[in-house]
DNA sequence: CTGAAAGCGCTTACAG
DNA sequence: CTGAAAGCGCTTACAG
């Protein structure tokens, strides 16, 4: 019996003192197999559950490196294996509640896969996110979902020479302007334009808009509100209000208030956000003026609160769990080789009618 | 001239079908070497920027990796020289604004050191923290970034034999309690009192206090309030509201209308929270109950919004941007081996009377 | 200022 | 089912 548990602590000084070592000090596979008397390959195929062990061995190993107190060492395992546990996650921005949602979904799914969200945020900023790929890129992430398809010259070289497997999400692309590309969202044009439709179908006529922040996805939506308008014959391009800003409660007050000044005679207003439209509410609120009599506000996203205003905002539903979801087990499915049969999935959206249009 | 960049394509071929190869076919540091005709020790301290080598040759090997396109690989880095640049977060909400502040605050620190940030998000469950540790301390994270004080055994013990520089947000801990213990943060319970005894100055005599979540820092809170009442002689557990339930406006806009109709006779609401505060002066709205004239409504942490409420709501701020930055920087004293001069920083908080109390 | 050797802690690819 | 050898792509610790 030249290996009981019990000699772990010997284990290290018997040889410690022989190489020049630089050793952490730390519990490593050899410690491990030291102790339980088998070759470290054992101890490592036990401790990932590969089949082709005894048992009876796998248990000693566990048994064995539990009271060791080791823990593997993923940078190791990373090189070894050339695989990584790690997913990048580009998003515009966490302090608009709806990608909390998407990342909240896609660690769920990816995380009980053994894989690891490494979250960096954009600010809706296009150099941001080439300095986030160049900083997060040699930790070789094993895949990438990157928010839209609005990505600068650089990145997009970038993204050519660390070729990994990627899925955009919230938006589509058409699936003939680049065959190879991965997408879960919906139409962010055929939101906008839904809203705007639902709007003329209340009888509504001198319909504006107002957009924050201007990325991509807002700029969709209002192509459908301006397409919906101008078939209309109600189109009138000084109903609208477009601020780079970022969006927030306060920037939607002073958007309405500007609007009702400017064009008295506007009777609805298609906030590209919920946020915007929540400080809309308010400040009508404030200002005094009765919604949706005076005059209908109209938000997107359904954000949380948005069913508590007074009056309840009427809104988007957009599905960004189901993004997250989607799109993680599409990048699953690609980490494992597998075929996607459906590369560019449409969750679609949905409109909920509340009290405020 | 051996070796022009030029023979880049060659330099793979030459050897690459000799050996028993795991090549991942990407570009690695003997490839730079090889290009650039040095040793790739050589490339290696060129790259990171190392004094002792000759200017010439960085420019060149700068130069010549940017040509092939080279791409450090960090598992690799992290393995040889046993450090990593990735620091674990570990908050307890995403959809509190607050926690978002204070990640954004960390990531601009320590990103500007070549740090990345791993985010764990434990929803208030220790549990789920534990978890993450086990998930995640097999990274070799460099540091850790930990909310409060309150970890379960487990996550402690996980703590304790994995010694990594951490520091804990949002809290203070007594320096007595625990020597090695490094924080940034603020009274929870002072700012309770805080409020309590603004109210009490305002002339409320019948004072509630609800709350939700429960975690450690709410009830930190509800102490100040009740040390503050019962010294006025004005404390009454029927005016407590306590809710294990996540935080949000649509849970209290219902604690609102129960304590108005359980207990009539309050004239002041002190909410653990802003959000709950925020869905309780929409209830007010829709029972059509003034504020402050009828009840008074104050809240927690000053939250986007908050101000833009109708009416504003008063509140306490909450140093989060300043609390991220502390702790980042004073980790990052930690992991450069530096004495901490302070290692618990009390920054404070700011009553700010607006007219909801 | 530059480099050859050894090693970080794992896993792959072979043998048996 | 188990193991010895080699290697993943870097950096440390020595030499010169």
């Amino acid at each position: 019996m030249p290996s009981e548990p019990r000699i772990k602590s010997d284990s290290h000084s018997e040889t410690g003192g022989q190489r020049r070592s630089r050793a952490s000090g730390r519990v490593t596979l050899s410690d491990v197999a030291e102790a339980a008397g088998v070759s470290s390959m054992t101890v490592s195929r036990a401790l990932r559950g590969e089949r082709r062990v005894a048992p009876a061995l796998v248990e000693k190993v566990r048994e064995v490196a539990a009271s060791l107190g080791y823990v593997p060492d993923l940078a190791a395992r990373a090189l070894a294996s050339q695989k990584s546990t790690q997913v990048l996650v580009l998003i515009p921005m966490l302090s608009n509640t709806l990608f909390v949602d998407v990342i909240e979904a896609v660690h769920k799914v990816l995380f009980a896969q053994g894989y690891h969200m490494l979250i960096g945020v954009t600010h809706y900023d296009p150099q941001e996110e080439e300095q986030l790929l160049r900083a997060y890129l040699p930790m070789r992430p094993a895949g990438l979902l990157l928010t839209g398809f609005d990505h600068s010259e650089a990145a997009q070289q970038l993204l050519a020479a660390n070729p990994v497997p990627r899925v955009h999400l919230m938006e589509l692309r058409e699936p003939e302007m680049s065959a190879d590309s991965y997408c879960v969202g919906f139409s962010q044009t055929a939101a906008g334009a839904e809203m705007t439709r639902h709007l003329l179908g209340q009888g509504y006529r001198r319909i504006a808009f107002c957009g924050a922040q201007l990325d991509a996805r807002v700029m969709q939506r209002l192509e459908g509100y301006r397409t919906v308008l101008k078939q209309a014959g109600l189109y009138d391009p000084g109903l609208e209000m477009l601020n780079p800003e970022r969006s927030s409660l306060a920037l939607g007050a002073r958007q309405f208030e500007a609007l009702i000044k400017s064009e008295p005679a506007v009777d609805a207003i298609f906030f590209c956000n919920d946020d915007i439209a929540q400080g809309a509410l308010l400040e009508a609120a404030r200002m005094g003026i009765k919604v949706p009599e005076q005059v209908a506000i109209a938000g997107f996203n359904d954000l949380p609160g948005s069913d508590q205003m007074v009056p309840p905002l009427t809104t988007i539903r957009t599905p960004r769990d189901e993004v997250g979801e989607r799109a993680a087990n599409m990048l699953l499915q690609l980490l494992d080789g597998k075929a996607v049969k459906e590369p560019r999935v449409d969750l679609g959206f949905r409109l909920v009618p509340r009290a405020s249009a």
